[in-house]
DNA sequence: CGTAAACCCCGGAGTCGCTACAGGGTCAAG
DNA sequence: CTTGACCCTGTAGCGACTCCGGGGTTTACG
């Protein structure tokens, strides 16, 4: 199996299994005669597992984590719960600051569904009005 | 005003100030004789409707649009309400989707309460299951 | 057999919004 | 006179990709 299978198989980009053979989430393949990665089966439960990972939101050292217990031959049951516990608990606070971001702004944008006026409710807000959050700051994710 | 005073009025840091001023959103200042950038009380509330801007989730470009409009005579309100709207649905969108990470964390972090047993649910969901979701995958923000 | 399209290789740069650092200069207090 | 707090510039690092340039290979078709 070449990359552009793999990728299509697991229905993650071709760059995206470089890059993760790269930060070693992936083992380098074997390669053809030619130089092409060759791949076998049991790559794509790997790239699949990567994935559904980043999918609940894991970082790639995480799944690293993860992907190690999960070869660890005496099954380090109490140490995954942990991790993902933890995890969930980010998930959730990063849950209440988008929600709480989610209020405001519609406090804001609502003041505005009259039309025009003289001054505008969502820059009046911006300029004037006391603190909003003192909450982190979340990127903009580039793939949203 | 030199930029530490700014960043102590403002709970900005320094450096995130100057950074600001490098990608255009605040105005190069004065310069004392010794090269000191030499704000005035107006950068305090430039700076502030930033930060502010930034706590409602809005890009720095979003910003730079919003100080344009702020600062234009004929008052855009129609603009600005477009692109509050516009965040305010992607701020939704992101909450739908943590909102179903939760979901799914919650559903495999609740099958391993039982303590011990031979194969650990949360590897096995990584491991075996069908697609978590086809979502964007929000970065981690190391804010957070 | 020739060639064009589709695939693959590598390394490096760009994205966003900062933050931190190295290596220096300036200024006020003790 | 020295110490420490502040300031300057420019550059590199973070996370998780994504894209690009400049090549080599393989496959399908005429």
């Amino acid at each position: 199996m070449k990359i552009g299978e793999l990728a299509t198989a697991t229905n993650c980009h071709f760059e995206t299994i470089r890059y993760y053979e790269k930060v070693g989430l992936l083992p380098k393949p074997e390669r053809t005669a030619s130089g092409y990665r060759a791949y076998r089966k049991g790559d794509i439960a790997r790239v699949r597992f990567i994935t559904r990972g980043r999918a609940l939101g894991f970082s790639l050292d995480e799944i690293r984590s993860l992907l190690r217990l999960s070869e660890s031959p005496d099954l380090a049951c109490a140490e995954v719960d942990t991790l993902a516990r933890r995890h969930l608990a980010e998930v959730r606070e990063k849950l209440v600051h988008l929600q709480r971001m989610e209020y405001e702004l519609v406090a804001t944008v609502e003041r505005c569904r009259g039309g025009q006026r003289a001054t505008c409710a969502v820059l009046e807000s911006l300029a004037h009005e006391g603190r909003v959050s003192e909450a982190p700051i979340p990127f903009q994710s580039h793939l949203a």
